[in-house]
Formats: structure tokens, C-alpha cells, sequence
DNA sequence: GAAGTGGATATACC
DNA sequence: ACTGGTATATCCACTTC
């Protein structure tokens, strides 16, 4: 039997005490095919370097005698191989020992305890990863396949209740080539519940909508006349669950997908279903999702890819949106350009029924955006889990160190190399005490308004110093060595090998094929190259802060702490180089500088930065980020310094590029917000102050005549832990218990959103209260508090701007501010 | 009782 | 706890004179 197939979800099963693989895919006639193959785990003992054969042979016969039957599962070394293999760079006999289970893998290996044996590894790799390592069949790659079809009583009869078109036993796979357009195109449902009750469980679900490609429905209990034909409605909710099971099992897509629903909707739909006896057997085997426990809940359908689309925008996309919360709301409002429905929630109690009828509207509209948005998503999906050749469900799910991690351990056998375990909890929690190492440097501006600019910056800067200098676990060396590295941190010394490790290898190529693709991009664009690239430049960026972080398997601080180190010194070489061929570098941060052209042209600039590139050293590589044609620099807001980490920049297309003021601090409010950006523009749009200034009266004259709407005035401040645990007493925490006091539900993550009133005690002014004890919510009546938007919001917003032009706020900054607003 | 200081907190930059 | 460090700024509690 011949097939194509693209392989989607992977599983495992056990069967005689041995390990069985489950491959969930599709074949060209978009059918879906289960492929079981079986598998031989193993683990890897290393030996020291100077182990002699007689030796090993004497340790290769001890080991094979060890067996094991824990939790009733008989398990033995089954063979042992000898290899030569790399670890961490280095040339070591080694091991590989084949058992008969791999859960067991690690209760073999911790009975190794002989003094030949140097290390023991790759006993904490998933089976699946371990799977796709040595079978080399990559998620989403098409392959030639050829298999027998599994008969009935195999398996203790697995194939007789699996909803697929065929059940396979992998006999050979080829990979093949398609066109991207013929490609894969999955079936997809959003779905989204509506409940009475936020909290797990604790309420009934009212409704729950289900949108596919030719799928449009809500089911309900509720019956109301004339409801949307959309509508369909069941007895009670416990029919209602059983509906949707039904229609899932029905439609079997290849995805399932919900925004947050790990950690609200399929939880919620277990619980319910538990309540009323229902087994919400999903799985196309008809097993019930199952959470794999974690950080946070995984639900799991088998058969069937379960996708939490919000876990996936939170790693891949939430650094490049501007949306100030991951709100499906505004996430969709921004890549889709489409909101959710007006809809004030209530409880089910107290609705009406034209109220029904439009919560019918707006939960189909939930999983309508939860649909586009996944097809949004899905080049990106597509292309994060064959980068880092892992199945899209944990790809989905995983933050970039555990891509990067996952990436690495996949071309290790490009490199001979045996994966490195994860770190134990002890190691973890002495890893975390480290002290900080020194990071990037920034240079103080000098404040002022300045024209004719050019922005210079390093292209994957860390990325590339890490691969250029050879900065790694694999590299760095004990003691001095000939031709090695010294990089110097702190008076104390480090050295790295010249000889190239994997990982600044790997980064390398990361680099490169992040340049391909996106010259690729550029030529032909198309989603999936987009995408490509975006995986490779995600990958790039975060895999310096994977060798810092605490849970890396590479984990090499010394590493990161000389990345730094030699960004440092490279990036005030140029600095210098700069103003000494008659520029002048006004501002640099991490990686890029900010320099005045002075007299040259911009042609002039361009061929020194050719100059400049031609001395830099392996792949770093500096390139003209744009030109701007004005940029303002400000002062701290105490001290005559100029504030890092803020400025403002107009392009010669008259594009703004605002970094760090208060226009793009979600926590300052509206008006603050909007008033300095207006303040910002017309200043670098006129080169001068003047007509900021007569703005910025308009608005004080305003706000202290109370014309100003009150939303306008509104603060929102993220809660990050829950509100026990703060030890002081914002504002943001008062308002949140005030929300508490009102029964709002007050969630972690939450924007609490809320305004300064009058004092109470206004007029007697003497002992003034506490910002705190004037909050409002942000639907309260009260007045606003006038001094408090003027002192505390709007001018600080803008003093430090005007002070550019040596017009003094700051006056009235300095305790004189009652009477000098009054000249407004 | 005003002024200065430092901790806790949030958010942004790269 | 789930990439890293650098930086600004607010509010509030506390200390100091």
C-alpha cells in the first residue's frame, strides 16, 4: 500500500511493554491516515576518552544483564551499541543502550553507576521527539509512503474504532516535494463558550459556538422566538454537550482551535461534562481530552490538534503588537481589522430575549474572528514547527527558549552530538540565585532637537557575535589555552576555543538562512516565506537569551556575559569611528546608533558605512536602519541629563518613530497619551515649539474648565499577581479592591482601569490625601481631580519636551505650579 | 512638616 | 519559572532635619 502523507500529531502507545508511534496525518486526498510504527529507545552512556576496548567489552556484557520490572512493566537492556560520539564538542566512546520501554530509560540509567561511565544523557528527550530525530519523519513535510494496513485484530484491535481513512503500519517513508499552493490545507473549527460563571465549572454553559468553513452555528438551551437561524437548541446544557461532541466527531478537522481555551473553554467544557456523567470523548479513538499539567493546562485531543491560539500570539507575535492588551478584541482589531460584537454580559437571569438573540451574534462572532485568526496564523504555525521540527500542538505552546531548545536538539546529529540533559530542580534553583551579568550599553544623549540624522544598526547583533566569537557551552575552556579567546568580564578571564562549536554553528546558519529567506520574501513575497523568515528571526533573537536562562539544557552565563562584553567594546569602537570621520553619534542603544551627518551627504554616509562593514570581523554585519530628517532627545524628569531609552524620529516620508515617551506607555491616560504625541509631531514636523505651545494651552484651559470627557482621563494598570500578594498599596490595588468589593470579576493579567477624583477635603487643602484614596472606577460618577491631571499627567507628559526650547514648565513644576497655571 | 531617599511596581527598549 | 539586561517613572513609606 502507497500513499502520500503529511504528518500533523504525533502519539504513543505502549503494547507488550514496547513503544508503538502514532502519526496522525493527512494523505493527497485530504483523507485522514493514522501510521503506527514501532520504535527502539535508547539512551547514551559516555565514556571517559581513555576506557580501553577490553574494558568496554567487559562493561558492554555487565550492562546488558540489567533488568528492571517496576510498576509492572518488565524492562531489560535489550542491545548495546558502541559509537564514537560528540559531547559538548569533545570525542568520547560512547554507549548506545537500547531498552525495552523508554519510560523506563531513566531507571536504567541511574543503575549505571560504574566509574567508566562519564555521563549518561538523552534519557529526558520525549519519545516523540526522539521519533522524529531518528526516523526523520518531519512534521508538516510531505512523504512518499509505503505500509501495510493494519488488520483488525492488531493491537489489540486499535484500528477497529479509530475515525480514520486508513490505519498504516510504516514500512518505508520518502520525503517529497510540493508546491506550497497543492499543500496541506486544513480543516479547521473555532469554537468558544458562554457561560454564567467565569470561574471553572462553577456555572452553566449558556452556548456554545462552533465555525468551520461551511459551518455557522450556536447551540443553546435557551429557547427564544425568532432566534438567528443559526441557532440551534437543545433540551438542556447536558444535551447541548453532547450536540457539540456530536458535531466535532462529525466534521473530525484537523484542528480544534479557541482563544484562551486551555485555560477557560475546554476546561470548562470538561467540567460540565464531568458534572452531568458525559465522557467528552473528542478523540478520534474516542478517548476524552486529556490537560497535561504544566505551567498552565495543555488540553489534549487525540486525533484531533487542540489549538490555544492565545498561547501561540503570546511567543510569536505579542513583541511586534502594538495592542495594549492580547484581548482577542484587540488582537483581532489589529490583525484582522474586525472587533468583537457590542455586548454588555449579564447574567442569564437577566436577559431579555432580545438580548438572547444578540449574544447568539456575539458568541458566533468570537469564533468567527478565533477562525480568521488561526488562518492567519496558520503560515506562521505552519513554518515555527517545521523550524524547529516539533509537532505544531507544542510548538503552539512553547515559549522561544523551548524553540530554541527544541531546534538544537534536532541538528545535533549534524554535529555527531549527544543531546545535554535538562537541569534538576537543585541545579534550576542555584542556577536562578546567579548574580546578573552587565548587558548592552547605552549612550546619554545630549537633550536637544536634531536634523539630518541617520540611524545605523547591527543586523542580529548578539546572534552574531555569538557565532563570529565562537560563545558557547560547547566552546568555552577551562584554563588558558593557545589561540583561544580572552574576553575579560569583571577582572576575571575567560577563554573560548577558536575550534567552532555547534551551537555558534547553528546560530550561524540561522543567521544565514534568515537572509536567504528573507531575500527570498522580497523577490516573490507570499505568506509562507513571510513566515520562514519570521521563524528564523525569532529564532536568531532569542537564542542569546537562551544560553543566560536558568532552564537551558546549554545554559553558559560566562557565554552570555562575554556577548555582552564584546558588544560593549564593538559598539563604542564604532561610536568613536563615528565622530572621528566627522559625524557626530548623538544616541546608542544595544545595537544601533543614532549619529547627525553634519556636513556630509547621505551618499557620503552610506559609502562609510560600506568602510565601516569591510573591518568588522565574521558575520557582523551594520546596515543603514533609515534616515530622518529631525529627532528630539529629552532630559530625565529630574536632572539636566538626557533620558535614555526615549526620543522621537521624522523620516523623510514624514513617518514618526516614537520610542519610550508616555504616547506609547499604556499606563498613562488617553489624553496625556495623545497630547504628547500631537506635541511630538508638530515639533518635528515644524521645527519649532510654537504651535506645540498654543496647543498644550488649549488643552490645560480645558481640563481645568471640566470639558475634558472623563474616558479620556482613564488609567490602566496591569494586575500581575494576585492582589494578596502586593506588599504596597497603589493606586491600581485599591481600584482592584474596590472592583472586588462591586463583584467585577478581577482576574491576574488584568488592565484595572480607573480615575483620580476630587479630594474630598478640597477645600480645607491642608493635609492632602493619597493618590489612592481618590481613585474612582472607571464607571463611577465623580469629578475629576484637576491639579492631579495637570501635575501629575500632563505636564510631566510634555515639560521636558518644551524645556528643549528653554520654555520653562518647570517653574511650575517646582512648587509655584498653582499660581503660574493660572497665567494659562 | 517639608524634603529627600529607597522600595515596590509597571512598563518600555533592544 | 519557562529568553537576557538596561532604563525611566510613579506612588508611598520612611527618615531626617
Amino acid at each position: 500500500m502507497e500513499t502520500e502523507f503529511i504528518p500533523i500529531d504525533y502519539d504513543y502507545f505502549d503494547f507488550n511493554g514496547k513503544n508503538y508511534i502514532q502519526i496522525i496525518g493527512k494523505n493527497n486526498n485530504h483523507k485522514k491516515i493514522c501510521l503506527i510504527d514501532s520504535y527502539e529507545p535508547y539512551f547514551w552512556a559516555v565514556l571517559h576518552k581513555d576506557v580501553k576496548q577490553k574494558t568496554i567489552d567487559k562493561l558492554i556484557k555487565e550492562i546488558e544483564k540489567i533488568q528492571l520490572d517496576e510498576k509492572g512493566r518488565a524492562t531489560k537492556v535489550e542491545k548495546i551499541e558502541l559509537h564514537t560520539k560528540n559531547y559538548l564538542g569533545t570525542s568520547y566512546p560512547c554507549l548506545k543502550i537500547f531498552v525495552t520501554n523508554f519510560k523506563d530509560a531513566h531507571a536504567i540509567a541511574d543503575k549505571l553507576g560504574y566509574k567508566e561511565i562519564f555521563k549518561r544523557r538523552g534519557y529526558d528527550l520525549s519519545l516523540i521527539t526522539k521519533y522524529i530525530i531518528d526516523k526523520k519523519l518531519l512534521p508538516l513535510n510531505w512523504y512518499k509512503i509505503s505500509g501495510e494496513i493494519l488488520d483488525i485484530s492488531e493491537f489489540g484491535g486499535l484500528a477497529n474504532n479509530l475515525d480514520v481513512e486508513q490505519v498504516l503500519k510504516l514500512e518505508k517513508a520518502q520525503k517529497i516535494e510540493k508546491l506550497e499552493k497543492e499543500a496541506f490545507n486544513p480543516k479547521i473549527i473555532a469554537y468558544d463558550l458562554e457561560v454564567d460563571n467565569l470561574e471553572i465549572g462553577k456555572g452553566e454553559i449558556l452556548m456554545i459556538s462552533l465555525v468551520s468553513e461551511n459551518l455557522k452555528k450556536v447551540l443553546t438551551w435557551k429557547k427564544i422566538q425568532n432566534a438567528p437561524e443559526f441557532v440551534e437548541t437543545l433540551k438542556d446544557e447536558s444535551q447541548l454537550i453532547e450536540r457539540f461532541i456530536e458535531i466535532v466527531k462529525k466534521e473530525n478537522p484537523d484542528f480544534l482551535t479557541g482563544y484562551f481555551s486551555d485555560g477557560f473553554d475546554l476546561p470548562y467544557l470538561k467540567a460540565r461534562a464531568e458534572f452531568y456523567k458525559i465522557k467528552l470523548n473528542l478523540g478520534i479513538d474516542d478517548s476524552i481530552v486529556k490537560f497535561s499539567r504544566g505551567r498552565e493546562l495543555s488540553g489534549k485531543i487525540f486525533g484531533i490538534v487542540h489549538i490555544d491560539l492565545l498561547r501561540f500570539i503570546e511567543t510569536a507575535y505579542s513583541q511586534y503588537l502594538e495592542s495594549e492588551t492580547l484581548s482577542l478584541n484587540e488582537v483581532a482589531n489589529e490583525l484582522l481589522g474586525e472587533k468583537k460584537l457590542d455586548f454588555e454580559i449579564k447574567h442569564s437571569t437577566k436577559l431579555k430575549p432580545e438580548n438572547w438573540r444578540n449574544y447568539f451574534e456575539y458568541n458566533l462572532q468570537d469564533s468567527m474572528l478565533t477562525y480568521k485568526l488561526f488562518q492567519k496564523a496558520w503560515p506562521d504555525l505552519l513554518e515555527f514547527s517545521r523550524t524547529m521540527q516539533e509537532p505544531i500542538f507544542d510548538v503552539s505552546r512553547n515559549g522561544m527558549s523551548k524553540n530554541v531548545e527544541s531546534y538544537i536538539i534536532h541538528n545535533l546529529e549534524n554535529y555527531n552530538e549527544i543531546a545535554e540533559k535538562r537541569p534538576m530542580h537543585e541545579e534550576i534553583s542555584e542556577r536562578m540565585q546567579r548574580e546578573k551579568y552587565e548587558g548592552a550599553f547605552v549612550l546619554q544623549p545630549t537633550p536637544g532637537l536634531y536634523e539630518n540624522i541617520a540611524m545605523f544598526d547591527f543586523t542580529s547583533y548578539w546572534p552574531s557575535i555569538i557565532a563570529t566569537f565562537n560563545l558557547s557551552k560547547s566552546t568555552i575552556l577551562e584554563k588558558k589555552q593557545k589561540n583561544a579567546l580572552e574576553v575579560k568580564i569583571d577582572e576575571k578571564k575567560y577563554y573560548f576555543s577558536k575550534k567552532k562549536g555547534f551551537f555558534p554553528l547553528m546560530l550561524e546558519e540561522i543567521i544565514k538562512k534568515r537572509k536567504q529567506f528573507k531575500q527570498e520574501y522580497k523577490d516573490n513575497p507570499s505568506p509562507i516565506l513571510k513566515a520562514r523568515s519570521n521563524a528564523f528571526k525569532l529564532l536568531a533573537n532569542a537564542s542569546y537569551g537562551y544560553q543566560g536562562f536558568f532552564g537551558a539544557r546549554y545554559y553558559c552565563p560566562e557565554a552570555s556575559a562575554a556577548t555582552t562584553s564584546i558588544s560593549r567594546d564593538f559598539i563604542k569602537k564604532i561610536i568613536n569611528k563615528i565622530n572621528k570621520a566627522g559625524y557626530k553619534a548623538i544616541y546608542s542603544d544595544t545595537d544601533s546608533i543614532a549619529l547627525l551627518l553634519n556636513k556630509n551627504s547621505q551618499s557620503q554616509a552610506i559609502r562609510f558605512l560600506d568602510e565601516l562593514n569591510k573591518n568588522l570581523p565574521g558575520i557582523m554585519e551594520l546596515e543603514l536602519e533609515d534616515f530622518y530628517k529631525r529627532g528630539i532627545w529629552v532630559t530625565k524628569r529630574d536632572g539636566e541629563f538626557g533620558a535614555k531609552k526615549k526620543y522621537a524620529l521624522i523620516n523623510y516620508e514624514n513617518k514618526l518613530k516614537i520610542r519610550g515617551f508616555e504616547t506609547v506607555r499604556r499606563d498613562w491616560c488617553r489624553l496625556a497619551r495623545d497630547l504628547q504625541s500631537h506635541i511630538i509631531k508638530e515639533i518635528l514636523t515644524t521645527g519649532n515649539h510654537e504651535s506645540a505651545l498654543s496647543y498644550l494651552k488649549q488643552i490645560i484651559k480645558k481640563i481645568k474648565n471640566r470639558e475634558i470627557d472623563v474616558r479620556q482621563l482613564i488609567i490602566k494598570t496591569q494586575l500581575k499577581k494576585p492582589i494578596s500578594e502586593y506588599k504596597a498599596n497603589t493606586p491600581h490595588i485599591t481600584a482592584a479592591r474596590k472592583m472586588v468589593e462591586q463583584e467585577i470579576p478581577v482576574d491576574i493579567g488584568m488592565l484595572i482601569e480607573y480615575y483620580i477624583a476630587e479630594s474630598k477635603n478640597n477645600a480645607k487643602g491642608k493635609s492632602k490625601e493619597l493618590v489612592r484614596d481618590r481613585v474612582k472606577l472607571k464607571d463611577e460618577p465623580g469629578n475629576y481631580d484637576i491639579e492631579y491631571y495637570l501635575n501629575h499627567q500632563i505636564l510631566p507628559a510634555v515639560e521636558n519636551i518644551f524645556r528643549v526650547f528653554n520654555i520653562n514648565l518647570q517653574e511650575i513644576a517646582d512648587g509655584k505650579r498653582q499660581k503660574k497655571l493660572g497665567e494659562f
